[in-house]
RNA sequence: GGCCGAGUGGCGGAAUGGCAGACGCUGGGGACUUAAAAUCCCCUGCCCGCAAGGGUGUGUGGGUUCGAAUCCCACCUCGGCUACCA
């Protein structure tokens, strides 16, 4: 090989060695300059490594942190990994291997793959979910939450201490009080268990009834469980929505998780019992229509109201329900299913008896457990209605005439005395007689429900909780942290949800200084709880004392650029903002939102086949004749779609592969260039040879390949007018597309100004330099490498960003389209600075132009400066 | 079913009220070479035409405007998310 040729590996692997040995990218915590937080999402350490779409998100952000740090800001940009979860611990079930360890071979290959890639991380800041000096103060928050309350009136968490306790209660009573107050507690309610994966999953970890992992069925099964009172901050979370720049897409998915309805809630009298049944409607003008009621299969007064020659076939039905999966209970192609109870409710606004029936498409976690159903007026309960034969009545008169189920607003009908209200009036109105009346309130529902907090797993953070054997629960000290795991033999969930921990007989049982006995909890934390306040303890990542030091809190936070996925919208990202909120309230954090700005990256696609019947053919089976697929076996034509990448398709892309075909600064190129950061895209290889030709453009038009020397056409000279005009534009263009993550545009630019550059014949050694500085965000190794070429002998990281001069950005002369009605006659070319006037009197002198007006008269000349002139006949 | 996003050459895309297709890929032609690769130069939306030139064109149909890929209305197609929350 030529010595001067573009050697992207030997160049690559210098500068990462150059830039971690001299610990370029390492970060004070002062400093006089403004500060710039920089976030990439927390990546999981996966034993399959990288794949292309990380790097995408990643060269973002790196080219955001590398343009801040030339801009003149102190820039905290840092990496660590949330290294807790279930593939290494379903591995070490499989090979006995320890969950540590898959873990640690799994991040030495992901910090090697993910420094090839020449990010500008501070590797001291490097964090790690399973370190205990790391999971040690995710044990302290979760003190914190079971130490707090939250104060309704104040809207804000407090120390349990400052809990009012109501006075004359028992020391049972008064630690229960205390208990169900405590924003983490313990339930006994039912909760999503699957039992493939052997542990109960959050509400937002099951997808359509099946684990979000893996695609695994769910039952609802009633187990002891921990939970955190994420409700209590409902309206927190949504008016802390307002404060952020965040794309809307992601705050709608917010505020639709929340799910904030207003109503009413109304009691329905069972007929013959003193019991009422309470329902929540945001409907309370439809009363009048309701002509059955539902409650859940789960709802405590089936078993009160059921009279006896109905109570088997009611049982078998709450039996039935219970073994269905989620799956089962959410297919919609089901029919809908119920029983009658053999009991009547009645209507408070009629005295209307109606049947009351048991069905599970009526939810027991949500509102009261219970409806009052309006067939005219709902979609459910029609189809219920029409399949069990129950009355329909029309409440509301449609502003146009519908069939069917009409949902809309309108005009009251058959509503007694309310009859010809607005929808919108009556709800005011009926809201208020049922109040009068002492049978309903104006009611708030929330579909949030409370975060379940706990897994049946091993690899994961142990509570620092112990049970005593006379039932207490009780709390570790925080001086007692970290509660580290115990070594098991056997990482196996038991299946009955006992989990591993319990088999941990020296760890598990402990005697209080009092001398009571106890038990500790056996329950780990979710992933979830790692990555909740990561952003935090890069801040301070090694302080023994405290999460984070106060001081340097106040000085990072917020995060001023966060950059990910858009699948964490409902996860991570709320689950952060509360515990944020937390720790906000306690005067731990000096802001209420944790992310001020959020930018979700594009998926990328891998390039697949299908035949013409639409069936899809793994890549392993396509080749390739005159640069058209076919299929290798029955030599098939097939089309190519992009699709989304996965083994069964084999179209995944391996950046490891990537790299060393054409290096680190084409992968980042590339994965910027193939279009706008948050679109979906297609990866395809023939675009990396593109933008690694542009690199090889920029490196010769600066390089001899012979000998490695600069070419003797850089030279110490003044700009040639044009040049330096490309180069001002450059420079303009270039910035302002960075600030608006228009990547994609910025190096087309680049390469617009490079055919340029190597067409000279005299490249000015100033123009070269600044062009350097410009791409060295992007193509970090190879602007190291030709600055030091250049003759510089330190690093350009920290180079200012070129200004651009304004002047010379402005072109002399324009050209501008004449246009006769619209249609393009002829071009003129003026002088810059030409007024409106001159522009068109020029126009209007051209002789095509005149010959398209004729003897017409012109009504109105349009001129747009920089563009055309129209000219209205 | 609901919500969100997107439809522009052979492909990725650019242009967000002002010359549609920047930049890149692919394809074609040429130069260099014994030859090839690499590199460099030219052409490359579609249709008609030998040509000069003309016509047409941003999913479909309508509208607003001197002017629409861009704004408005209706529809079609694709992708993502979500799913009985009363």
């Amino acid at each position: 090989m030529d010595k001067g040729a573009y050697d992207f590996t030997a160049i690559e692997k210098k500068w990462q060695d150059y830039w971690l040995r001299n610990k370029i990218f390492r970060t004070e915590d002062n400093g006089n300059k403004p500060k710039f937080y920089v976030l990439d999402m927390f990546p999981y350490p996966s034993g399959a490594g990288l794949h292309v779409g990380h790097p995408e998100g990643y060269t973002a952000s790196d080219i955001i942190a590398r343009y801040k740090r030339m801009k003149g800001f102190n820039v905290l940009h840092p990496i660590g990994w949330d290294a807790f979860g279930l593939p290494a611990e379903q591995y070490a079930i499989k090979t006995g291997t320890h969950p540590a360890e898959t873990t640690q071979k799994n991040i030495d290959n992901m910090r090697r793959q993910i420094r090839g890639l020449g990010f500008s991380y501070d590797w001291n800041r490097e964090v790690n979910t399973t370190d205990i000096h790391y999971f040690k103060w995710t044990q302290w928050i979760f003190l914190k939450l079971f130490n707090s309350w939250f104060d309704e009136t104040q809207q804000k968490a407090r120390p349990i201490e400052e809990l009012p306790v109501p006075a004359g209660l028992s020391k049972e009573e008064r630690e229960q009080y205390i208990h169900d107050r405590r924003l983490a507690y313990e339930s006994f309610a039912p909760v999503n268990w699957c039992p493939e994966l052997g542990t109960v999953l959050a509400n937002e970890e099951v997808v359509g009834g099946v684990s979000e992992r893996g695609g695994f069925p769910v039952i609802r099964k009633p187990m002891r469980q921990w939970m955190l009172r994420i409700t209590t901050y409902c309206e927190r979370l949504l008016a802390g929505l307002d404060q952020v720049d965040w794309p809307e897409s992601i705050k709608k998915l917010q505020r639709d998780w929340i799910g904030k309805s207003i109503g009413a809630e109304v009691d329905f009298q069972v007929d013959g019992f003193d019991e009422v049944i309470r329902v929540f409607t945001t409907r309370p003008d439809t009363l009048f229509g309701a002509t059955y009621m539902v409650m859940a299969p789960e709802h405590p007064l089936v078993d009160v109201i059921t009279p006896e020659p109905y109570k088997v076939d009611i049982e078998t039905y709450r039996k039935q329900a219970a073994q269905k999966s989620d799956l089962d209970r959410t297919d919609l192609a089901k029919d809908k299913t119920g029983q009658f109870t053999g009991a009547y409710a009645i209507n408070p606004v009629n005295a209307q008896k109606i049947p009351i029936w048991i069905s599970d498409y009526v939810l027991i976690s949500y509102g009261t457990g219970a409806i009052m159903a309006v067939p005219a007026h709902d979609d459910r309960d029609w189809e219920f209605a029409t399949k069990f034969e129950l009355p329909i009545i029309q409440v509301v008169q449609p502003p146009v005439p519908v069939e069917g189920c009409f949902t809309g607003e309108g005009t009251a009908i058959n509503s007694g005395p309310f009859t010809g209200l607005p929808t919108v009036e009556f709800k005011v109105k009926i809201t208020e007689w049922l109040e009068g009346k002492g049978l309903g309130t104006k009611a708030i529902n929330y579909k949030l429900r409370d975060w379940l907090f706990s897994r049946q797993r091993y690899w994961g953070e142990p509570f620092p909780i112990l049970h005593t054997e006379d039932g207490r629960i009780i709390a570790l000290d925080e001086k007692e942290l970290p509660l580290t795991l115990p070594e098991v033999d056997d990482y196996k969930p038991t299946g009955n949800g006992e989990p591993p921990l319990a088999k941990a007989a020296d760890w598990l049982s402990v005697t209080l200084p009092d001398g009571a006995r106890a038990r500790r909890e056996t329950n780990t934390m979710p992933q979830w709880a790692g990555s909740c306040w990561y952003y935090l303890r890069y801040i301070d990542p090694a302080n023994p004392n405290a999460a984070v030091d106060p001081e340097k809190e106040k000085y990072w936070m917020p995060v001023d650029l966060y950059i990910g996925g858009a699948e964490h919208a409902v996860l991570h990202l709320l689950y952060s903002r509360f515990w944020h909120m937390l720790l906000y309230d306690l005067g731990y954090v000096s802001t209420p939102e944790p992310f001020t700005k959020l930018i979700n990256q594009g998926m990328i696609l891998g390039l697949s086949y299908k035949d013409k019947r639409g069936v899809l053919v793994p890549n392993d089976l396509v080749e390739e004749r005159d640069g058209k697929p076919y299929h290798k076996e029955t030599g098939e034509p097939l089309d190519e779609f992009p699709a989304k990448m996965s083994k069964s398709l084999k179209n995944v892309v391996n950046p490891d592969e990537v790299i060393s075909r054409y290096g680190a600064d084409s992968m980042r190129l590339y994965e910027m260039f193939m279009g706008p950061l948050e679109a979906t895209k297609p990866w395809n290889m023939r675009g990396v040879e593109g933008v690694h030709r542009f690199l090889g453009k920029a490196w010769r038009a600066m390089i001899d390949e012979q000998t490695g020397h600069l070419v003797p056409q850089v030279q110490d000279t003044p700009a040639d007018e044009e040049t330096l005009r490309l180069l001002h534009q450059t420079i303009k263009k270039v910035g302002e597309d960075i600030e608006t993550f228009g990547f994609n545009t910025a190096i087309s630019q680049m390469m617009i100004f490079v055919n340029h550059l190597s067409r000279l014949e005299v490249r000015p050694r100033q123009v070269v330099e600044t062009f350097v500085l410009v791409l060295s965000p992007f193509a970090p190794h190879i602007a190291e490498e030709l600055w030091h070429r250049l003759g510089r002998s330190c690093t350009l990281a920290y180079e200012t960003w070129p200004a651009y001069d304004p002047e010379l950005v402005r072109e002399k002369q324009i050209e501008l389209a004449v246009q006769v009605l619209g249609k393009i006659k002829d071009r003129i070319t003026v002088a810059a600075d030409a007024s409106d006037e001159t522009i068109q009197q020029v126009a209007l002198a051209s002789e095509k132009v005149q010959a398209a007006i004729g003897n017409k008269a012109i009504k109105k000349v349009i001129v747009i400066k920089p563009r055309l002139v129209n000219i209205v006949l």
